[in-house]
DNA sequence: ATGGTGGCGGTGCCA
């Protein structure tokens, strides 16, 4: 079972770059962010021609979180249990029937948490720590848990082009980098670092400066496993070729395949 | 280089 995530910045100014990354990839399920639109406008005509079901989570302009599946999806949420005021579409969850059992996939938008003294950053914090407790309670089910999406949150050092210029960013911050940590003392496993222990490897590059020419990026998504998944981890990598596409997303897909069989 | 990256929506906001 092959699962991605993949933050498209805009799913209708991307629906093309998209509908020929699921024919090349042919991944089983596909996670995405900043869809940045509502419900209704989606182009669920043009992806479920490619052979894909949708379920989405989406907002006017911002935000916006969407689920596709070869096989029907069962949408447990459709927004991060914890906080019933909070009205921004960043979160869907749901479940698959494989043959290694339950698989419980959910995609993540967290949000990018700057200026940190604005009222933004504690409001990453606070989505962090709703996630955390999400994370925890999911757990009890036994099953293969996939959280994956747009984190904001380079976890190391490693994970940044540059270090020192980005110490006080809050994708960077120690009490980012802490929050996500809670995460994995859970028994989390962050797939791709599992997998490539050394790599300095990036999955976002900002469309300004040059970034991309400059290779100065960031790994900011990510794909964090429960025990019983990571268990069945064979691969995990960074579609980095993506960025240098004609009018690409600023995010690359990342992916990982599970040694599990989806069922119809 | 009186610019600077890009999406949304139709003006600044957000990343």
């Amino acid at each position: 079972m092959k699962i991605a995530t993949w933050n498209i910045n805009s799913v209708r100014r991307r629906t093309g770059n998209l509908v020929a990354w699921l024919q090349r990839a042919q991944p089983d399920v596909l996670l995405l962010q900043e869809i940045k639109c509502q419900d209704d406008q989606f182009p669920r005509s043009e992806i479920e021609a490619a052979g894909y079901r949708c379920a989405v989570a989406g907002q006017k302009g911002f935000n916006g979180v969407a689920l596709l599946s070869r096989t029907a999806a069962d949408i447990v949420h459709r927004s991060l249990p914890g906080d019933d005021s909070d009205g921004q579409a960043r979160y869907i969850e749901a479940r698959f029937a494989t043959s290694a059992g339950t698989v419980r996939v959910a995609s993540i938008y967290l949000p990018n948490g700057n200026p940190v003294d604005s009222d933004k950053f504690p409001y990453k914090l606070g989505f962090m720590r709703r996630l955390c407790q999400r994370a925890h309670d999911l757990l009890d089910s036994e099953e293969l848990v996939v959280l994956a999406g747009d984190y904001n949150v380079c976890p190391t050092a490693m994970d940044v082009y540059d270090p020192a210029a980005w110490a006080n960013d809050a994708l960077c911050r120690p009490e980012s980098r802490q929050a996500l940590r809670a995460i994995l003392n859970l028994g989390y496993t962050d797939a791709f670092r599992a997998l490539h222990p050394d790599a300095h490897a990036y999955s976002y590059w900002d469309y300004q400066g040059g970034a991309w020419t400059k290779d100065h990026g960031l790994r900011i998504d990510h794909l964090l496993l429960s025990p019983q998944a990571t268990d069945r981890l064979k691969a995990c990598d960074i579609d980095k070729s993506e960025r240098g596409r004609p009018e690409p997303s600023d995010h690359v897909p990342v992916w990982i395949q599970l040694d599990a069989e989806a069922m119809t």
